[in-house]
RNA sequence: GGUGGGUUGGCCGAGAGGCGAGGCAACGGACUGCAAAUCCGUGUACACGGGUUCAAAUCCCGUACCCACCUCCA
């Protein structure tokens, strides 16, 4: 069994294989940051964070690397609109990004590089490609220099769309250009506007890069001149990939293997970026349900599926993904110690991810392995319900979704002081409760576990004795 | 104009020629003092119109509607 993956390049799903065998090399665009990210932009990282997951527990050594894009147009106009140095709001909305994925468990990429620290790169591929006479220096002295679009036949293959047919590229003044499709692979400092901080030295003059150089010249420094996959959103299928591609490959560099595009959540039939208001920020959305149910939100459907994204349909994933956390947590009781890691994987599991990452499918094999371990809960085989709990601790774990994980923190299973303390009040008034039952005073009985649950907390009578939950 | 994707039951969401993924909700049953949890069961879903086929949600043709990208959006 092996694994077939989605490459938009060639437009099918086909086998994975590696450059170099029991290793591979992502690369994923991870965001501009400009702004607070919201659960839009966090699906791509849970997305490949999946991917990248099942290749190392697929015995892959895995080099995962993700970039952000901390100089831009908009970082630039939104500081200066906000009065700040861009680098501040650069850094600050990092930052939040940073928060916000470690709250839904994405694990940190290898290495995170930055534009900004990678400008002697840029500038060592910029002159590679003037000098293969892919790229030129704009001629009305703006500084800016110019990927030379019709030098480079294949220009469009990714995306199989001809030259002809495109809209010419809106990133600099057209004049400079031999052709309005070219793009920019360094901008001028424009010193009447923008802040000196924002600007390089170059043989061309102080600038700074241009959006698509940067992926070009960082994937080719960590991941080699040829690497396996590159990811990112839909969006950037163009021009972002498409010109990184025509960067890299007019460079003499090969590139990546293997595209891989997820889709998009929306609100309202509409892309989140053109949503009003900041109730889908991620910190926003975690006030509703927990990182883990908003991840298993996202790994509910596929990757290359659209999401329309609803509070209803969150909640409704998150009541889905209790069942599942019941089931473990009633498990490691039974057992009377925790579920071990590292079980084993089902067999459907592995085939499921192996299709193009069908976490979908994935995710319904774990609840039919959970119907199966709530049966044996009953029947109490205790070495089958510790195999049964196992196997799937690891599935979720391999979907980066362990309620044991320590990533998770306090806020999967709550503190354990707390725990006690809570406890040790409900425990008085449940003994009361038992002894009305045992009474058969059930007004009384149910008027107790009313009280309680006035308090947030709900009461189930077990075989073993009463229990509460929050 | 060019390129790509979509429309599945009350809802979410898979599948991609034959066998009703899974979840949520609902209903019935078991268990329970009653609940809860859990288990068992209950559905004649595939935008529309044609066609191909023994067999179509799945393939083909057409129609409608929706979405994304076409140069600094995940």
């Amino acid at each position: 069994m092996t694994l077939r993956l989605h490459d938009t390049a060639t437009r099918e799903v086909r086998d994975f294989v590696p450059l170099e065998e029991g290793k591979a090399g992502i690369y994923v665009c991870g965001l501009t940051v400009q702004s607070e990210p919201h659960v839009g932009h966090v699906r791509s990282a849970v997305n490949f964070d999946v991917l990248r997951r099942w290749l190392t527990a697929s015995g892959y050594q895995v080099t995962f690397i993700r970039n952000v894009t901390d100089i831009d147009d908009k970082i630039l106009v939104k500081s200066a609109e906000q009065g700040r140095p861009w680098f501040n709001l650069a850094y600050d909305m990092h930052r939040e990004l940073t928060r916000a994925l470690d709250s839904i468990n994405v694990l940190p990429p290898t290495y995170e590089p930055a534009a900004t620290g990678h400008v002697p790169e840029i500038l060592d591929l910029i002159d590679r490609l003037i000098k293969a006479g892919h790229a030129y220096a704009a001629e009305d002295g703006s500084g800016d220099v110019y990927f030379d679009v019709r030098s480079w036949p294949q220009y469009g293959e990714l995306t199989r769309q001809r030259v002809e047919d495109m809209e010419p590229a809106g990133d600099a003044d057209p004049r400079g250009k031999r052709d309005p499709r070219d793009f920019a692979l360094w901008k001028g400092w424009k010193k009447d506007s923008e802040p000196a901080t924002a600007a390089w030295p170059s043989p061309y003059g102080p600038g700074r890069p241009g959006w698509h150089i940067e992926c070009s010249a960082m994937a080719g420094k960590y991941l080699g001149k040829a690497f396996d996959i590159h990811g990112g959103g839909v969006d950037l299928r163009f021009p972002h990939h498409e010109n990184e591609q025509a960067q890299s490959r007019a460079a003499d560099d090969p590139f990546a293997s293997y595209w891989l595009h997820n889709a998009w959540i929306t609100t309202a039939g509409e892309k989140m970026s053109k949503s009003l208001g900041n109730s889908l920020l991620v910190p926003e959305v975690l006030k509703r349900v927990r990182g883990i149910e908003l991840r298993f939100y996202m790994v509910s459907a596929h990757y290359r599926s659209h999401v329309e994204f609803s509070f209803e349909a969150l909640e409704e994933a998150a009541k889905s993904f209790q069942r599942i956390e019941n089931y473990l947590a009633r498990a490691a009781e039974a057992l009377g110690r925790e579920v071990p890691s590292g079980g084993a994987l089902c067999a459907e599991f592995t085939e499921a991810m192996d299709d193009d990452l069908g976490t979908p499918a994935a995710v319904a094999v774990i609840h039919d392995v959970v119907r199966e371990g709530n049966k044996l809960l009953t029947d109490g085989d205790p070495e089958a319900l510790s195999g049964n709990a196992a196997s799937v601790r690891a599935m979720l774990a391999i979907l980066g979704l362990d309620p044991a994980d320590p990533a998770w923190g306090a806020t999967s299973r709550g503190d354990d002081k707390l725990t006690g303390v809570v406890d040790a009040l409900v425990r008085g008034l449940l003994e009361e409760r038992e002894r009305a039952r045992l009474e058969k005073d059930w007004a009384r009985a149910d008027a107790i576990r009313d009280q309680i649950k006035a308090a947030g907390i709900e009461v189930e009578d077990t075989p073993t004795g009463p229990k509460w939950s929050v």
